[in-house]
Order: structure tokens, then C-alpha cells, then sequence
DNA sequence: CCATGATTGATAATTCATTCTCAATCATAG
DNA sequence: CTATGATTGAGAATGAATTATCAATCATGG
């Protein structure tokens, strides 16, 4: 049986109220606040978990350590900033990658990743 | 100085020939064929110099290991085919990345992978 | 309130890609 | 051909993310 422990709902809060992509490292930090001692094999014991059940998703990208999102149906790309390596979802889509593909190839899905800087750390 | 040897040869003509991206792994698989007894760290070893002057590059993308392709100024885009895990550069690219971004954030460079299935795996 | 099984924190262990170590071998200038 | 320094292969070592272990603690049905 699940038990309701306050390190978990500590855990699904901040991610829920940090509104973008964070490290398993962050995640433990943002929580520690709500759960003093909180334990690093306890986040990644409650990411997946959430993964599992489907409300949340590992999100890996080139250049910065895996991040963990709440599953949402809308924005599904992220954006990079090389300054304070922080992640952020993006809404929205160009499309046209399937004209991208050679004779023979079929598309199930795709991932866009843009590198950048972000307003806070823009001069 | 640097010497030349059968076992970089081989490598950089196995990176050429083979027109796609490729693992560590199966580099030294397909270079082997060449240079019997090739060692993985040569593989390495050769490979951190391709990237360190430039004439090749590491491809990190999510759901398969590393992969390597000769630095080159056309596509910069790929496609994973989720049947055999093999990655292919892709040419071309759909644009209009920089609409996505919220106000305040900029746009260096960005990223696109593309998931699917490719021509030997399609049915 | 209590028994019981779930959960936790600390830390060891694992996994994978990659680098290091080192003795043996090889390439090449002279 | 030979000395010398570069390179090699094998396996140990590393670094980073994640998972397993285990005794102690906590949540909850009864």
C-alpha cells in the first residue's frame, strides 16, 4: 500500500510550483526547505514513481544533467541557457520535420532543444 | 610528434565511409575489420583528438549512448530509428526556432532529433 | 494505541561512458 | 639499422547518475 508522506508531497509540490524542467539535485534542494533532511534516494525514489505512473518525465538533452517535469499534454520542447545551465519549457512548434526525412523513413516523434540565453541572465 | 598508424587510419577511414553517426562501440567493431586486436581506448584516444582539432564531433542524444560523425558544415540535424538504435544525420532544417522564445531570451544554437523508423527497419 | 508493512536517510553498489596506467610494441628521424 | 619517443591493448580507475541495502522511523487500518 502507498503511503502519504510529507517528504513525497514536499517533492510533488515543488514540482509543481518550479514551472520548469529541474535536476534531481534541485529538486532535493527546493524540497529540503518543506523537509528539512530530506534524502537524495528519496527524490529519485519519488521521480520514479511519478515516471512510472506517467506524471512526470525525464527529460535528456546534450549539455546539462537529466531534468524532471510534471507530464503535460502542451509544450514538449525545452530551451537551454548556457549561462546559468537552467531548463525551460517552450510552447509551441515550427513542424515540418517529416520533409526532413529521406525516402523510407517514418517519423513517431521529435525533440527540439534550444540553446540560448535566458531574461535573467541576458544583459 | 605524431606518428602515423595502421589503427588510426583505419578508424578515421571507417568514420568516413560510414556516412552516419556511430557509437565508440561500434566504431571499434567496424575499424577491427581493419586493425585486428584494435583496443577500445585507441578508439578513444583517436577520437579525442578528432574532436579537439575539430574534424569531428560528439552527438548526445536522449535514449541512445554517444555517438561520433566527422565534422562537417551541412546537415546538423538526426534521426533515431527506434528499431535498430541507429542514428542518421539529417539535411535541411524547418527554422522559425527563435518564435518560440518568450520575451528577454535569446537564441545561439539549437538542436533536433528526430524519432522513428528507418528504410531497413521499416516493413 | 498498536502491529505491520511502507518509507526514509545514509551509504555502498551499480552502470555506462570515458580516461588512466603501464609494460610492450611501433614509427620514424638520423 | 637504431635510438627515442609515440602509440597500443588490457584492464583498472574515474565520474556522474541512479539504484540497492538496511536498520530505524513513520503512516495507517483495526
Amino acid at each position: 500500500m502507498q503511503l502519504k508522506t510529507q517528504q513525497r508531497a514536499s517533492i510533488l509540490q515543488v514540482l509543481d510550483d518550479l514551472s520548469r524542467p529541474v535536476t534531481a539535485q534541485e529538486l532535493l534542494e527546493a524540497a529540503s526547505v518543506q523537509s528539512p533532511g530530506l534524502g537524495l534516494a528519496t527524490v529519485y525514489r519519488a521521480l520514479k514513481k511519478l515516471v512510472d505512473a506517467g506524471e512526470a518525465r525525464k527529460i535528456d538533452v546534450a549539455g546539462v544533467p537529466p531534468h524532471y517535469e510534471r507530464e503535460s499534454k502542451k509544450h514538449h520542447h525545452f530551451f537551454v541557457c548556457e549561462e546559468c545551465l537552467k531548463m525551460f519549457g517552450l510552447v509551441g512548434c515550427p513542424g515540418g520535420f517529416k520533409k526532413l526525412l529521406p525516402p523510407g523513413y517514418s517519423m513517431t516523434s521529435h525533440e527540439v532543444v534550444v540553446y540560448g540565453t535566458c531574461r535573467e541572465c541576458s544583459p
